[in-house]
DNA sequence: CTAGCAACAGAAACTCATAA
DNA sequence: TTATGAGTTTCTGTTGCTAG
């Protein structure tokens, strides 16, 4: 696999599952309606916008599939630019993504640069012509400056959010709920009690809004933080992780986990043991 | 037209016992 | 120690209602 990698322009159902993964992302809204969910918050995108994520943080979409949806992502290993370039030129431009923070940007005056940039890269990645992947990642390169100075300017960053529906609203305080009480004994009930809103209207406005149960988005939380666990503390049974996320049985977790991973926890566990991941470091 | 609540059937999650 | 089978409990999605 390459070190910098971009993906499909058109609507790709595995995108559509709730996902994590060791790699920082951007991903660029072209056009379409969509709402979207990273870690503990929530977006409603326009066309322009665009995402920067640390793989690891859950990120899905939940696109309004009335309209046409494209988007462009693009998945890279951090370490490659040490091969690439002067160590002294790479701190700026991975400092976006390093803040944990997962920046929803926009583009505004720029989105034309930024749109001719991804067409190119496009263009060069599946070009046999030798340099192609060379050129593809100077391309690369060069969005991430664009990135850089996009965070600098005030105006692009998140801190002016539009005004949010109250159903958003609902779905954020949700998810904020869930933030802070995963690893705990949930239940609706509780989230009734601290919102003071029906858990079926809860239930219905969070469906809608995110493409998601409420309980699907608390277990992919918690699996996240369990496949956390594991990488960071390879030590740590099973049973071990299991009670620190929040499961109350092991057998509930095992299940869910291979329901959502594809694999038992265990397994999981001692596939990473074969394989330590470089980007740990 | 939107926000909100309640009830209910069916789906899924939880729990316990037990096997590997 | 971890995973699975099966019965019980809880949640989800739908329908229908009221109120602004």
């Amino acid at each position: 696999m390459r070190p910098v990698e971009l993906g499909h322009r058109k609507d790709h159902p595995l995108e559509m599952t709730f996902h994590s993964h060791p790699y920082y992302e951007i991903f660029f809204f072209h056009s379409g309606r969509c709402n979207y969910v990273i870690g503990p918050n929530v977006y409603s995108l326009s066309p322009g916008d665009l995402i920067l994520m640390h793989g690891m943080t859950l990120h899905t979409p939940n696109p309004d599939t009335r309209v046409p949806y494209v988007r462009s992502m693009i998945h890279f290993q951090p370490e490659f630019l040490h091969e690439f370039m002067n160590r002294k030129y790479i701190a700026p431009l991975l400092r976006p993504f390093e803040e944990l923070r997962n920046y929803r940007l926009q583009t505004g005056a720029r989105k034309d640069e930024v749109e001719r940039l991804l067409a190119d890269m496009a263009a060069l990645q599946d070009s046999p012509e030798e340099r192609a992947y060379e050129r593809f990642l100077l391309r690369f390169i060069d969005l991430l400056y664009v990135v850089g100075e996009l965070c600098r300017s005030p105006m692009a960053a998140d801190a002016v959010d539009g005004v949010r529906s109250e159903r958003e609203h609902h779905v954020q305080r949700v998810i904020d709920f869930i933030e802070s009480h995963y690893a705990e004994d949930f239940s609706m009930e509780d989230v009734e009690r601290e919102l003071h809103v029906s858990r079926h209207y809860l239930a219905r406005v969070f469906k809608a809004w995110t493409g998601w149960t409420v309980f699907q988005f608390l277990y992919q939380r918690r699996i996240n933080q369990a496949k956390t666990l594991f990488l960071v503390d390879g030590e740590l049974s099973v049973s071990e992780v299991s009670e620190r996320v929040g499961f109350k049985h092991l057998s509930h977790f095992s299940r869910v986990f291979k329901q959502w991973e594809g694999c038992a926890p265990e397994q999981y566990k001692r596939s990473l043991a074969a394989s330590p991941r470089s980007w740990r470091s």
